[in-house]
RNA sequence: CGGGGAUUGGCGCAAUUGGCUAGCGUGCAUGGUUUGGGACCAUGAGGUUGCAGGUUCGAAUCCUGUAUCCCCGACCA
């Protein structure tokens, strides 16, 4: 991409009312913009980010049996009525034809498990997951720090359903590994923390997972020996370390980027989904419901991720894997070459000073800065630098795909 | 949802004991000079000052209502 064609410029002003550091850089360089109050337009370069975030969930999910599918915005204010959710103070009704009372979903179960009810009756169509990601609709109270809490927000939620508790079990733990790797696959790997919060009614634990960073809206206790923590409920009932024990438990802040829960059998006991075991016998459906944020993550992501002049992206959800500045009318040769050896490459073509180009690619925090101009001609090649190092080097052209290539695998 | 602050060209801001044609920066357009860390000069376009009423000879400025945004708190399957 040409980045004069680009749609959607940085800015040197930033708007006054961005919050955070993820609403300020993701606004100022152009991946967001805020419509109203928790509400946000992705541009071109945020809806790539966003997307390889979702697409990164979405391998790994299916890697352990999710399947995908896509359930409305939308459901009848009835079905919100059987589960009590209805008064909840976070949803948006909506009027439809006539008499109808609609809700924008700020999840699915009301949704889903209805849904499963129409082909799921036996033993043998057991266990099944599905997972959508999808946008979610929450009136919270108070929308802010950007992405971290809008009141429209990407979110992937996966519902498992199984024959027992037992089988519950197995699946929970086979999808909190999986939410690990992706983490790391994502870059925040190395921040996120399991965290152990109320179960609610049906089961002792649930878990979060939390990512530590300065700016997060949540505290919780961190264990210094397991890598876990709990939350603000689990520390006032029990102020020690659930793993191991340990009554040392230091208070950070973080943003929880993912949440599993086992529901048991909350929703299918509303909506009385039995199955026929071998025996044929009723049995109620046991299900568990992980949620994860890819919109949120993104945020988080930034506020980890920056410096003063602006973001750097991990290597696997960056917009570009290479932000090529082209000065003294140069790059042009060497934009072309690069796509057709299929890397996605952000062409600085525009006809502006030096110093503009270099502010706005550590602005926009492409992983990987490469600069074709006189200067690193006469030095026999292509400067290459990246974004979260001082230090350029000087690579001959014939050398430059193996050592993007190499960066990135 | 409670308390506080704000709303003026696209964005960031100035201008109130009520007073002239509402300024500046940035961005945008045109021309010229520049060209490795957000260059410079010139010219130009762009505003019924959030919206609706009211007070006044006169309102961006005062009053009432309303909408939106931000902050603190409460809330956050």
């Amino acid at each position: 991409m040409k980045y004069s064609k680009l749609f959607g410029k940085t800015s040197k002003n930033v708007a006054s009312d961005a919050d955070s550091v993820n609403a300020k850089l993701l606004t100022q360089a152009a991946f967001i913009q805020k419509q109203i109050s928790g509400v946000y337009n992705f541009l071109p370069l945020g809806l790539r980010v966003l997307t390889k975030i979702q697409n990164i969930i979405r391998e790994e999910m299916n890697k352990i049996g999710g399947q995908e599918v896509l359930m409305p915005a939308m459901t009848q204010e009835e079905n919100w009525i059987t589960t009590g959710r209805n008064t909840m103070d976070v949803l948006f009704h909506l009027k439809g034809q006539g008499d109808t009372n609609l809700v924008l979903n700020p999840t699915h179960e009301e949704v889903i498990t209805p849904l499963v009810q129409k082909y799921v009756f036996s033993y043998r169509d057991l266990p099944v997951a599905l997972y959508q990601i999808q946008n979610k609709y929450r009136n919270e109270a108070r929308a802010k720090s950007g992405l971290l809490r809008g009141r429209e927000f990407s979110m992937k939620d996966l519902y498992s359903f199984h024959v027992d508790e037992a089988d519950l079990n197995r699946y929970y733990d086979i999808v909190k590994q999986a939410y690990f790797k992706i983490y790391e696959r994502i870059g925040i790997g190395g921040k996120t923390v399991l965290t152990f919060s109320s179960g609610g009614n049906f089961s002792q634990f649930s878990h979060e997972f939390q990512t530590l960073n300065e700016g997060g809206e949540d505290t919780i206790y961190l264990c210094s020996k397991c890598r876990v923590a709990v939350n603000k409920e689990i520390i006032n009932t029990q102020k020690t370390c659930p793993e191991c024990g340990n009554d040392k438990l230091e208070a950070v802040k973080a943003t929880e980027v993912g949440n599993i829960f086992k529901l048991r059998t909350k929703f299918s006991d509303a909506f009385k989904f039995f199955y026929s075991d071998s025996q044929g016998k009723e049995k109620i459906v046991e299900m568990g419901c992980y949620g994860m944020g890819p919109s949120r993550v993104m945020g988080t992501v930034v506020e980890l991720c920056h410096d003063d002049a602006g973001i750097i992206w991990p290597k696997n959800i960056a917009p570009y894997q290479v932000h090529l500045v082209g000065l003294d009318g140069l790059g042009e040769d060497l934009y072309q070459e690069l796509l057709s050896k299929n890397i996605d490459v952000l062409f600085d073509d525009r006809d502006i000073g030096a110093g503009a180009k270099f502010a706005d690619a550590d602005l926009i925090g492409i992983p990987v800065r490469l600069v074709a101009s006189k200067r690193s001609q006469e030095k026999g090649g292509i400067e290459f630098k990246l974004r979260s190092e001082k230090e350029s080097e000087i690579i001959e052209a014939k050398d430059l795909v193996s050592k993007i290539t190499s960066f990135y695998n």
